[in-house]
DNA sequence: CCAGTTAGTAAGTGTTCAATTACTTACCAG
DNA sequence: CTGGTAAGTAATTGAACACTTACTAACTGG
């Protein structure tokens, strides 16, 4: 009757990043939709009602791993684009780099498009729409450099380049998840960012 | 103690569409994930038991609104497709059409969000994707034609342009969603599809 | 070393939901 | 007009689930 000393015991900070590298996993292994607190405890050999000493709520775990997937995504991405010799060539590296990304974490896009389905603006969405405002940031400076270096048409649209650039990549990413499958991604991405270079070109 | 009188009398297939109508609705105001079989039972004045009289489950009703989706799109776009004077016309009719039919029915990409979502290849999964083929071979006889007339480059990479084509709209719906409003999708469609066009041409 | 804090367990609690059951009543063919 | 079918109601069932509570034991600073 009495309870099983603890099996392990760690910090707080520590269960929260196992916490989110296992919802990480069932989100591609389960689905999003479907994980429950009771799968994130087995996930970590605990019992469900520890998970609650470390995030008051289901919600707050939610929140948790979209903050992991900023920081991680958007540091790569930058990384890449300032490694880049030019500007044009910042573009492919973020573009085969948030590629590869996707093909690695295949529950990050399931996460965010479980949260794309629900109506209201919850403050997962909000923190999606933040990271998306600052990778158009990077987009924007890479697109007015490659402008300037007359690396790509004088006067192009390059707020609906910049569009064009991430919807190609979450476009790519529906298909990976349409196709349940990210095992084609890679190459994909390599063809599509080929015309899309074409896009910026000088018009004829 | 005894029953009410059931209100209305309709026939199964009458019901189907209605719950069909009643489930795009709820998609878009409550989210696919959360639509119970009450909601949908209430929006028709029905009791929920009422629901399984037309549907054996929850699943088959998913399944009948993805073949709504796919009978009223594809026949919309294959409509505009045929009408256009060129090719290169005929696709941009298409991309448009697209975009204004997702606008109109802001629960049909909520709905397959929801089941991009789920890892495992349900049937609305396939379904979707034997669409998306048929959506594909309908761009591939524009672009093959638009080859021959010479409207875009002779060699251009007709599947990779299919993807980023189909791939565009899909980013497109995604940042509707991430914004949780599809008000700016039709101007944006516009500017994209503008590139879209310049990456057809001939490499320089 | 020991008192306070915190990470754990075990066992609920209240709710929600899809599906079922038993019964009723409308409609329609013969 | 009548008997069979099918669309409806009302109530129930059983499972799942987020979160809570009461208690235990491990770690840590003074």
């Amino acid at each position: 009757m009495n309870p099983l000393p603890a099996r392990t015991r760690l910090s707080t900070e520590t269960r929260q990043a196992e916490i989110v590298d296992a919802v990480l996993d069932l989100s591609d292994t389960v689905g999003p939709g479907a994980i429950t607190t009771v799968d994130i405890a087995r996930n970590l050999g605990l019992t469900q009602g520890a998970v609650f000493k470390h995030f008051p709520t289901k919600d707050a775990i939610w929140l948790a791993v979209m903050g992991w997937v900023e920081s991680h995504l958007l540091s790569a991405l930058d990384a890449v684009a300032t490694a880049a010799p030019t500007p044009l060539e910042g573009l492919q590296a973020v573009f085969m780099k948030h590629a590869r990304f996707v093909a690695k974490h295949p529950g990050v896009p399931r996460l965010i498009f479980n949260e794309l389905q629900k109506p209201k603006d919850t403050p997962v969405k909000r923190r999606a729409r933040s990271m998306q405002e600052s990778y158009r940031k990077l987009l924007m400076r890479l697109l007015a450099e490659a402008e300037k270096r007359g690396e790509v048409a004088a006067g192009l649209d390059r707020e609906g380049a910049a569009t064009l650039f991430i919807g190609a990549l979450q476009g790519l990413m529906f298909q990976a998840m349409l196709a349940s499958s990210t095992a084609k991604l890679e190459a994909e991405a390599k063809r599509v960012f080929s015309l899309y270079l074409n896009a910026l070109r000088e018009p004829s």
